[in-house]
DNA sequence: TTAGGGTTAG
């Protein structure tokens, strides 16, 4: 199929190196500049304490701060690297003048200014000549991280031949910086825990950096806990920035309560809270829309001669629109507006987003409208909720519209706006669409996330495209996506009625792979697709693995077929294996017994009384299938294993196919002895069988086998009338 | 003399 070519291509395009671009890839549209520029009003205790020239100045002509201590030449040299054409020619004409101490002013120049070829190319140079020091490889590493480069960082800190510099508080400080901002949180406690054996002393820096990690990690409060514990008991205090990063944590992990307890601790240890502070306990109430502690704190705070800004106030708007307070929230948007705050999107889209999910869609739009009539500059979130919104509620055409809209409109895709418009248009079956957008995903090397191949196989399967469907399931299981259970179960069955049972036991067995807890009916459907059709080898696997969750009829529906049609090689490991599945689980095999009926058996059924023999003798009036119950719940505790006359059939079958096939005498012999060791006899039928073909295996042989089969009947049956 | 932070949207 046409459609084959590009999606799979699209699809299997190349993964990236592990880590560095999965992170980035999801990031979110840049966002605007900082909204508190003016960071060093806050009175908190600063770490650094820089020269005011230092701080007043943010100008990347780093030359003119430090060059205050240096020589003229050097100072020279310093903005001559800076503004190099050619910095290659540039370090070898001055490598006599300047040092390290100059070159970590030209590095942390270029790092400022993003300029992350240069960075490298400068620090590769002064490695090799000898000029690096602790500052040189803490900015390096510091730099490697902001451009998302921690391979760059990792592969420079490993090569580190000096003890003292690898455990230089700063330099590992700077490591774990740059993994944690690439998201490698585990990996960095881990690194950080190798740091302690190798000799570090962590600091205040050290644990706030780990905590800042905790933020996005799932568990991440009780990883801070444990992080603040370990520095509380190595004497250190917990300072502003961290009181900060602990109330972020709160509040991302939505613990409201967690978030009041440390602002309160903060507030009775003497530091005063900053707007940060207050802006994350106040998205913390946002959690349940607590409106009445919110406004408390708003007075709160301006009684501490703090006043709202814009972020607090949008998040105020989060707070009443998680409350369900949409009128109120009207009047925030308004004020927000009247104040100059409601240029970006952001306002717009909360409201939207808590409109559109409280199914009040079209005030939504309203407000979309608006948006759009006041000219604010859309970075595709508005349409992203609005369309979202439309899927949900099945507006699908209105959502292909606003899709088509955004597409005619903005040439800006991200990773969630590509999947919402793949969304869309899948909804409305527009191949073509779908098709571009996987087209866009490739150009713009995007990697497909676990949502757009959840979208992608939902619509192939809709479509009745299950080959590929499959083949999307594939490449998802391929990069380590877990897969949807519903999703594959319903792809199982659509696979198996289009006669592809073996591709559908590959969506089985993937699922399985990546799946704990499969629903325990999902064995039982993959077994019946198997067995009907004819895929004996594979149904094999599937009861020997999940025997006891599945129902006693398909158990012996399948035993029956592979008797008579599966693999004759395979016949007495596949008795053995039910054999032994029944002894070890039972659970399914929920007899009621009538004991007068029942003697001996083989397996363990209660606790209170146990059979060892079972009696193939001729008569069973009752029809297998009769006697094989579903199991009725957790106090009908008699789990049992099959009737007698099933395994009577079972016998029959097999010894039927051996009889067919002599030169098979070996299994069989194998097998009769197998069934004296356990118990079982052969009923008369198959007896007579096999006595009257005994020629063809044997007279001697088989005539033995029968009577050791007798003699270990009668045993047995002695030892049971004892009991 | 180099390392840390926290607030709002899909």
């Amino acid at each position: 199929m046409e459609v084959f070519v590009v999606g799979g291509s699209s699809l299997s395009h190349p993964t990236t190196p592990i880590s560095v671009h999965n992170y980035s890839s999801s990031s979110t549209p840049p966002l605007s500049p900082s909204l508190f520029p003016n960071k060093n009003n806050n009175n908190n205790n600063r770490r650094r304490r820089l020269p005011s020239a230092w701080t007043k100045t943010k100008s990347p002509k780093l030359a003119s701060k430090g060059g205050a201590f240096l020589s003229p030449s050097r100072r020279a040299a310093i903005i001559e690297l800076q503004e190099a054409s050619d910095l290659a020619s540039s370090l070898s004409r001055l490598e006599g003048t300047i040092q390290a101490q100059g070159l970590n002013i030209v590095l942390r120049h270029f790092g400022e200014l993003r300029r992350w070829k240069d960075v490298i190319q400068l620090f590769d140079w002064m490695q090799k000549h000898g000029k690096v020091n602790v500052a040189s490889y803490s900015s390096f590493i510091k730099y490697m991280g902001k451009s998302l480069n921690p391979m760059k960082a990792l592969e420079v800190y490993n090569g580190i031949q000096d003890d003292s510099i690898r455990r230089n508080v700063s330099v590992c400080n700077s490591i774990l910086g740059c993994m944690i901002k690439n998201g490698k949180f585990e990996s960095s406690i881990k690194l950080f825990d190798q740091m302690k054996k190798d000799g570090l002393t962590p600091d205040v820096v050290t644990y706030s950096t780990l905590l800042s990690g905790c933020i996005k990690v799932k568990d991440g409060f009780s990883k801070a806990t444990r992080l603040i514990r370990e520095l509380e008991s190595n004497g250190l205090e917990m300072d502003s920035v961290i009181y900060g990063t602990v109330l972020a944590i709160c509040a991302s992990h939505k613990l409201c309560e967690e978030a009041e307890m440390y602002f309160q601790k903060m507030k009775d240890r003497g530091c005063s809270p900053n707007l940060f502070h207050y802006s994350s306990l106040l998205n913390a109430y946002s959690v349940d829309g607590n409106q009445m502690k919110a406004d408390e704190l708003i007075e709160d705070m301006k009684s501490a001669g703090l006043l709202p800004n814009k972020v607090i106030l949008t998040t105020l708007l989060k707070v009443y629109v998680r409350g369900g307070l949409f009128e109120k929230s009207r009047k925030l948007l308004a004020e927000l507006q009247a104040l100059g705050h409601a240029e970006d999107e952001m306002p717009y889209c909360l409201l939207m987003d808590g409109l559109a999910k409280e199914g009040h869609i079209s005030e939504a739009k309203a407000i979309f409208d608006e948006m759009k009539a006041k000219g604010v500059k859309s970075d595709g979130y508005s349409y992203s909720i609005m369309i979202s919104a439309y899927c949900r509620s099945e507006l699908l055409e209105e959502a292909k519209q606003l899709a088509k809209d955004y597409e005619d409109n903005y040439d800006k895709y991200d990773l969630v706006m590509l999947n919402t418009l793949l969304r869309a248009y899948c909804n409305t079956g527009e191949m073509e669409n779908v098709m571009e957008m996987l087209k866009k995903m490739d150009k713009l090397a995007i990697s497909p996330d676990w949502n757009t191949f959840h979208i992608l196989v939902k619509y192939f399967c809709k479509e009745k495209y299950y080959q590929l469907a499959y083949r999307t399931v594939e490449d998802m299981h391929n990069k380590g996506h877990p897969l949807d259970e519903e999703l594959c179960s319903s792809l199982i069955l659509q696979l198996a009625h289009v006669g592809e049972s073996l591709k559908a036991f590959s969506v089985y067995n993937m699922l399985r792979y990546s799946k704990r807890n499969l629903s325990n009916s999902l064995h039982e459907r993959m077994l019946k697709i198997l067995v009907s059709a004819k895929h004996l080898k594979e149904a094999y696997v599937v009861m020997k693995d999940n025997a006891e969750l599945i129902s006693g009829s398909s158990l012996a529906k399948f035993m029956m077929s592979f008797m008579k049609l599966g693999n004759i090689n395979m016949i007495n490991d596949v008795v053995k294996a039910f054999h032994s599945s029944g002894h070890r689980v039972g659970a399914k095999w929920v007899y009621l017994p009538r004991i007068g009926r029942i003697r001996d058996d083989g397996f363990s059924v209660t606790k209170q009384f146990k059979v060892t023999l079972m009696d193939m003798g001729d008569g069973h009036s009752e029809k297998p299938e009769s006697r094989f119950k579903p199991k009725a719940g957790p106090h009908n505790s008699l789990t049992f294993s099959p009737p007698l006359s099933f395994w009577k059939e079972v016998f029959c079958l097999a010894v039927t196919r051996y009889v067919s096939l002599p030169e098979k005498k070996e299994l069989l012999l194998h097998l009769l002895q197998w069934m004296s060791g356990q118990g079982y006899i052969l009923d008369s039928t198959s007896r007579n069988l096999l006595l009257k073909n005994s020629r063809m295996f044997g007279q001697h042989l088989i005539a033995e086998a029968i009577s050791k089969q007798f003699a270990a009947s009668k045993n047995l049956r002695i030892q049971g009338t004892k009991r």
